[in-house]
DNA sequence: ATGGCCTTGGTACAAGGA
């Protein structure tokens, strides 16, 4: 079964394209970040009509997520529980056994930024939360926009980008926090092509240049690890006309 | 050519994204 994460910077600007997208790939889940939809505005009607059940949380302008499911998704949660956050940035759900937890995390603009702090706290709370999560569902994969470069490779110009936000040692060592409660980078279980990107700026002709950053992740637990088949950062539609910045990715597991 | 965007709310342009 194939599960994908987008961050489409706003849904009702990328729709069609998801839904296309959705007709294409056929994955068993797909988890949406920055719809930017208050959930009274949410498509869920598209989505019904395209074989899809959705779990939807939002907001007005920011943020907001969703889980798009083949089968309908269980024991679904809104929000990481115990933090007291009015953002909305985590969806989770169960699909066919697999605990399916879908993040936006925060930017944090930069590194002298209240936003940062924000964004290390919220990476705490995330970490103990998915500690709990694994224990209690070895069959767990976590995914979504990280915000996060993990590696220098990750990272078109590291030297340029060392010490930003996005790629500072502290952003890391959150990556690796999260990987240390049992998980694995999905991508980098596999040979994969150099510069492999999943976010390309909108400004400077930076895709043509291929000039991005890979910050959209797939964790899956250890449980999971001997069914991943592939990894697969998808930038077709980054060729799209009105374009999300972001590219999907995907897992195959084969369970 | 060393700079180049996009989205939202709201109706001018500021703020946020990454």
């Amino acid at each position: 079964m194939k599960l994908a994460t987008w961050n489409v910077n706003s849904l009702g600007v990328r729709l069609p394209q998801v839904l296309a997208w959705l007709a294409l790939h056929q994955p068993e889940a797909l988890c949406l970040q920055e719809t930017k939809l208050t959930d009274d505005k949410f498509p869920h009607a598209e989505f019904s009509a395209a074989g899809y059940a959705a779990q939807w949380f939002g907001q007005k302008t920011y943020n907001g997520v969703a889980l798009l499911t083949r089968a309908p998704a269980s024991d679904v949660l809104k929000n990481i529980p115990g933090l007291d956050d009015p953002q909305a940035r985590v969806i989770a759900g169960t699909v066919q056994g697999v605990r399916v937890i879908g993040a936006y995390v925060p930017n944090g603009q930069s590194v002298d930024s209240d936003k940062f702090v924000y964004k290390l706290r919220w990476l705490d709370a995330l970490r103990a939360w998915v500690a709990q999560q694994v224990t209690l569902h070895p069959r767990l994969v976590l995914v979504g926009d990280f915000n996060i470069a993990p590696e220098d490779r990750d990272v078109f110009d590291p030297v340029a980008w060392a010490g930003q936000v996005l790629c500072t040692p502290q952003e890391r060592a959150h990556f690796q926090g999260l990987i240390d409660t049992g998980l694995h980078d999905a991508f980098r279980l596999f040979e994969q092509p150099a510069k492999s990107w999943s976010w390309w700026d909108y400004r400077m002709l930076a895709f043509r240049k291929n000039q991005g950053l890979r910050i959209d992740h797939i964790l899956v637990s250890d449980a999971l690890r001997a069914s991943v088949a592939s990894c697969v950062i998808d930038k077709l539609p980054r060729k799209n006309e009105r374009p999300s910045d972001h590219a999907p990715v995907w897992v195959e597991l084969t369970l």
